[in-house]
DNA sequence: AACATAATATACCAATTGGTATATTATTCG
DNA sequence: CGAATAATATACCAATTGGTATATTATGTT
């Protein structure tokens, strides 16, 4: 069982962290998250050494479970390319699902993070190189198992796909329109079928 | 000649746009303005309405720069496929460029103001559908000039190449890497070859 | 049930926020 | 040059900021 305080500490975490992603770090402020958790600055303080820790602890939080849903729904394949086809078709439903986390957590922590809070920024480079290793790695036991071209530059390749989708993804929310993410992953699709599919 | 007040508003609008473009709206103080201005709030007040109104007028004054270099590029050719491969070029030395502004207004305005201030927002969509507007018609210009094939959706490219180029520019200044924007150009630049090019 | 401790609330702090009314200084033009 | 006005500085405002010390309440353990 969990204690009083943890479950505490991960209550504040789950409430503050859509204020955190939509708002950005200094644009929330602690009224904001006592008026939010229902709490007091003592409750608040008791949990999280300061503003910045709640932060980290927040946008880590957002950014895992957004990883555990990529990673699960690959999981729906064990076949390297059609790994990367539920890539693309997770990013198809991605307008929806970030925005019950008050946006795209890399996107938004990466713009607002940037010329504030160099550990949140750090770990928003962290998880870039993450999620595109994490491609790279499919592209290169797609090529092992014959299923991709092996002339094909994983690293690069990888790069050029998070590239489009990240750029999907600020359209969509920008423009408040879904088709960037829709047009974008059929290019995608077509990508692998045409460039990188044996 | 201009006056003493048109000139103190020019300057304050050019020495506040880059901090307001770093460091979105609400992170930016009425002291760093008075600080990096060296002014009062006297003469900040004197010259706008509020913290707002010198917001939106600096973020106007960034697009209207790097629209106007665009366009100034644009102009070596008068070719409607060679315009396109110069708005690729202009792209490749965008990272230097965006850095004097204090990065892509369109990408940080349009993170920024999405849930903090929405005559910014409007003017961040409005700036997108303009710069879209531009590909497409270059698009269909070359089509009337038979430079580009007659089948392809103008609209539809427009917004592949500029998801594609602002995906570009949000890795290339979150991963602090200009391969990103350099290696999407390249992309942009085949399919340009391949896709549009009769 | 009583006690020790953990968790939360209260009340406060100095500093800063955006903004304004008024005083002072520059500038422009007759 | 001098007067009218435009532009800037000063001094202030209430509200809010992030943070803390202490008081109070809830929880778990014997």
């Amino acid at each position: 069982m969990y204690t009083k305080a943890e479950k505490t500490t991960e209550f504040i975490i789950e409430t503050v962290a859509p204020i955190f992603n939509k708002n950005g770090y200094a644009a929330t402020s602690l009224s904001d998250i006592t008026k939010a958790t229902g709490l007091t600055k003592g409750a608040i303080y008791g949990n999280f050494k300061n503003k910045e820790e709640l932060a980290v602890a927040a946008f880590t939080m957002t950014v895992k479970s957004m990883l555990r849903r990529i990673t699960e729904h690959q999981s729906l394949s064990s076949s390297p390319i059609q790994k990367l086809f539920l890539i693309s078709d997770f990013y198809r439903n991605y307008y929806n699902f970030s925005q019950e986390l008050g946006g795209c957590p890399v996107l938004n922590m990466g713009v607002d993070a940037k010329h504030q809070n160099s550990a949140l920024f750090n770990y928003v480079q962290y998880t870039i190189n993450k999620i595109q290793n994490n491609l790279a790695l499919l592209i290169d036991q797609g090529k092992e198992l014959q299923e991709i071209k092996p002339n094909i530059d994983s690293q690069l390749y990888a790069k050029r796909l998070y590239t489009m989708i990240i750029g999907a993804i600020f359209m969509t929310h920008t423009m408040e329109d879904n088709s960037y993410l829709l047009q974008t992953m059929d290019q995608i699709d077509t990508m692998i079928q045409s460039e990188l599919n044996l």
